[in-house]
DNA sequence: TTCATCTACAACCATTTGGTTACACGTTAG
DNA sequence: CTAACGTGTAACCAAATGGTTGTAGATGAA
């Protein structure tokens, strides 16, 4: 079982998530026990409600996790979001390498020239 | 200095890059001897100019290399990108670890200033 | 109670994104 | 040479993104 389908749209949020140095900062600062929001908001040179959206996106890619605390809003990553994210690229990896040594099947056949840089980097 | 800065642009370009479903198929469909721009548009139902963007987009991102041959482009994608994708996440995890681990460490001080940190950040 | 804080969200705006069609330019085939 | 093909790019468009200000609801402190 690679991807199953539905979760394109999961790794998509993932990737969109991270494709912002704010949102990938505002992953480390909330390392370990989390900030609220505004005190991260402080740390960004734009407004709350921005910073606000920043979570808002990271917390619909199961980045990180809130959870309330009086009137203050805890931020902290997920690591596990972390972890997905990796596996999606194993899986791409690894679907990749499969692709290539496929590829190299067919090419072992006489009478084939690759004229580019033949894909060898298996051990 | 892990920080390189410049690189963050370049982060950012690879996360949004595989932040698309279809570019995460071309890079597949690329591996090994690569496609020709047209042969990889047949394979989706969007316009030869769309698809012609999106390896534009990978190829910005230094996830796909282009060579030309006769009056045809052979796209193939590049595997150091995918490995420049996983050391990004690594040196992210990286630095959340270490910073888990500073934390203990703030947390038995009286008292530590703020440090702004406020880098890095345009749109 | 009253006031300051923190959060949430709406309305708005400029830019980017992802798509379209159309067209011009090389290159190969007949 | 001429025609077909593959590519590159421009002009355009709708929707999403990333930001702003403003406002309102909870919550905690005085």
């Amino acid at each position: 079982m690679v991807v199953d389908e539905g979760t394109e749209q999961e790794v998509d949020r993932l990737f969109h998530a991270m494709a912002d140095a704010t949102r990938r900062d505002i992953l480390q600062r909330c390392t370990g026990d989390g900030l609220s929001v505004t005190r991260l908001a402080a740390a960004y040179p734009m407004s709350f409600a921005a910073v606000h959206k920043h979570v808002d996106v990271l917390a619909r890619a199961g980045l990180v996790r809130r959870q309330r605390r009086g009137r203050e809003q805890l931020v902290h990553t997920e690591h596990d979001g972390l972890r997905q994210l990796r596996q999606a690229l194993d899986d791409l990896e690894r679907t990749w390498r499969a692709r290539a040594d496929r590829m190299s099947d067919l090419l072992a056949e006489p009478g084939h020239r690759t004229p580019n840089t033949d894909g060898g980097q298996r051990r």
